[in-house]
DNA sequence: GTTAGGG
DNA sequence: CCCTAAC
């Protein structure tokens, strides 16, 4: 399969900088902020205003190190090396070219960052720090090593930093780790990281950098590590209206912006594609009427939600229909995928700076300055480009942050479940509180943690933990549009990267409700990882459910074509014609499980007519008219080529004739 | 298993 | 997307 040498390697972190002010767009791309009465803001809104403000950041492009910012095509083989491995970082900075520094973005906002990045790194991690390893100690009766010697230990079943790989980050992700681990102690968290350590594997050209997972205790979505001020300065005039449950949709989810993607040219490239499938991932119900089928739209994840809970509660029940993934291969990759973004809970640690609150004011801001994404796969050709690169961790992060995740929050290393709370309430707006604050990002709970054995049940997320997504009126806006593609040019690439770097996104596989939200559960968190194969034996045993599909076969969810899609699929046909869609799908779309080719042909097909019929007419995501136009060349072109063929066989049997 | 086309 | 006939 893997026909490059390739560089494999999981990461748990990503750097987000600071995000920065809301001074451009009405949407608020900058702090967030209750406009509303903090002491009235429930921690149910903060969820929500921290769900839209990742999807918002979903625009921004991955960075890979400063250190090969500059060099977009520079083969990865020459900036990367096996050895260095751990040197290695990422962060996601803006479109707006300018990366945003921390100390840049200390020195624009001054009044409301002061003092942060210290009180994220420094004397508050270390001291929590030490009691976490204490506890480990005590869990583990290990001897805890320090950071830089833990990745070499092989042994398992206890616990690790696994964050620790990462050099200077070590600190920050130490807090993260700590913030599990405060939920271990405060009892009230029951699921924690257990893993193994990294291990670093050579063989047969594929280098890979493995964060394999010991258990996974829930299906959750990794991401963050934020650090968040809370301040009540009223500072921020550019407040983004998120506040009020019923605009919130509408801001957190950004207007088509066909104009960021920028189109390719050439057409002679292979499709340098990364399958954009966040995109698509709306649930709909035929049978609602236009307001249900918004509502689900907006939240796409309630549905899924809500079915989990069914089926979480089936299985428990002594259902027989989960398989322990046997060495079967496409199990192994399943379960692959779904292991490793199940294990990907994180909570995070949390910074406030808390110079600023003035008793009078009662608002509440947050501001997060960094997320952590703590566990990410990818797998990439070691001679495809920085830019390549980039642009898979892109597809990474997207994958993570459109995949339904949702919010918690934990204060004082408990998590806070009442969504009806109020700040004030929940002391989080309390002064000598606040160094407490901290979100973790969910993803639609898997119950993965039910096939740890009896054991490890206390881990289970609780059914409760849903409450966010099947409650009242507002649930956590998580729209999936909310990360577009557009802003980084993915088709510039050489013909040999095309397919390794594709996202494997297989999302879904005909989930059948109600025992659908495991398989979909699972498929979605197999959104973490980047590159299908990876460490597939590593995780072999990690169990999956059986889709159950004794009854009718579920229709397949639909899931509309990004743009990239399209632009993938032009692409092939161009190249290959109408008439080979086997072929286009191993092109162009061979990672991207859930596209088969008769699913290809019948976009081809609904991309015709919609190059045909007049703009007003489209519904759905707008293609590019340029798109648009190479469909109707291509298919003008195949379409006569297929007709002169057949004119041409005819022509001859009646010469034979 | 693929392709093509109607539903 | 589904279904199915035809290859």
């Amino acid at each position: 399969m893997v026909l490059h040498k390739r560089l494999d390697y999981g990461f748990n972190g990503y750097q987000v900088p600071p995000i920065p002010r809301a001074t451009r767009s009405a949407r608020g791309r900058g702090n967030i902020r209750k406009k509303s009465d903090g002491n009235k803001m429930c921690a149910f809104d903060l969820l929500t205003t921290v769900a839209g403000k990742l999807l918002l950041e979903g625009e921004s492009t991955p960075n890979s190190t400063n250190t090969v910012k500059e060099d977009e095509d520079t083969s990865l083989k020459e900036n990367l090396y096996n050895e260095g491995i751990r040197e290695r970082g990422f962060f996601i900075s803006p479109i707006v070219s300018e990366a945003p520094v921390v100390n840049h973005c200390l020195s624009k906002s001054k009044d409301t960052l002061s003092g942060q990045a210290s009180v994220i790194t420094s004397s508050d991690c270390s001291e929590k720090l030490d009691s976490a390893e204490r506890f480990i100690n005590c869990e583990s009766k290990n001897e805890t090593r320090n950071c830089s010697t833990k990745v070499e230990q092989e042994a398992s079943g206890f616990r690790h930093f696994s964050n620790c790989t990462l050099g200077a980050e070590s600190k920050k992700q130490m807090k993260i780790d700590l913030s599990n681990d405060a939920k271990i102690f405060g009892s009230d968290f029951p699921d924690l990281w257990d893993r193994k350590p990294t291990n670093l594997v050579v063989s047969d050209n594929t280098v890979k950098l493995s964060l394999s997972t010991d258990h996974v205790p829930f299906g959750s979505f990794p991401v963050i590590r934020n650090d968040v001020k809370l301040t009540n300065k009223d500072d921020d005039e550019n407040y983004c209206g998120c506040a009020q449950p019923s605009t919130r949709n509408k801001a957190f989810r950004p207007t088509p912006r066909v104009g960021n993607f920028r189109m390719r040219k050439l057409s002679d490239v292979n499709p340098k594609f990364e399958d954009a499938d966040i995109e698509t991932r709306h649930v709909y119900n035929r049978k609602n009427d236009y307001k249900s089928e918004r509502s689900q739209r907006d939240f796409p994840f309630k549905k899924r939600k809500l079915y989990y809970c069914n089926s979480f509660s089936d299985s428990d029940g002594g259902s027989s229909d989960r398989i322990c993934s046997s060495p079967t291969k496409d199990l192994n990759r399943d379960a692959a995928g779904y292991s490793l973004a199940s294990s990907a809970r994180a909570a995070v640690g949390t910074s406030i700076s808390r110079g600023a609150r003035t008793s009078s004011d009662s608002h509440v801001k947050l501001k997060i300055k960094s997320f952590r994404v703590p566990e990410l796969f990818v797998e990439i050709p070691e001679n495809a480009t920085v830019g390549s690169l980039k642009r898979t961790v892109m597809e990474a992060v997207t994958a993570i942050l459109g995949g339904g995740l949702h919010i918690g929050v934990v204060f004082q290393g408990k998590k806070v479940r009442d969504d009806n709370k109020t700040l004030l309430q929940a002391g989080i707006s309390h002064d000598d509180k606040l160094d407490a604050l901290g979100f973790t990002l969910e993803p639609n709970p898997s119950r993965a943690s039910s096939t740890l054995g009896p054991e490890s049940h206390s881990r289970v997320l609780p059914c409760d933990t849903l409450q966010p997504l099947t409650r009242g009126p507002p649930t956590p806006t998580v729209i999936c549009n909310g990360i577009r593609r557009g802003t980084y040019n993915a088709f510039s690439d050489h013909p040999e990267t095309n397919l390794n770097n594709f996202i494997e996104s297989d999302h879904d596989s005909a989930p059948s409700p109600p025992d659908a939200s495991m398989e979909k559960d699972a498929a979605d968190s197999r959104a973490l990882v980047p590159v299908a194969a990876v460490n597939a034996e590593a995780l072999a045993a990690v169990p999956m459910r059986k889709p159950k599909r004794s009854d009718t076969a579920q229709r397949r969810i639909r899931r509309p074509f990004s743009v990239f899609e399209v632009e993938a699929l032009v692409q092939a046909v161009e190249k290959l014609g109408t008439g080979r869609w086997r072929d286009v799908k191993m092109r162009a779309f061979d990672n991207a499980k859930h596209r088969t080719y008769v699913d290809l042909k019948d976009k081809w097909k609904t991309l015709v007519h919609t190059a045909r019929i007049s703009p007003q007419q489209r519904r759905g995501e707008p293609v590019p008219q340029e798109l648009l136009d190479r469909v109707l060349i291509a298919h003008g072109y195949w379409s006569q080529k297929q007709a002169k063929q057949h004119m041409k066989h005819q022509s001859e049997t009646r010469l034979l004739l």
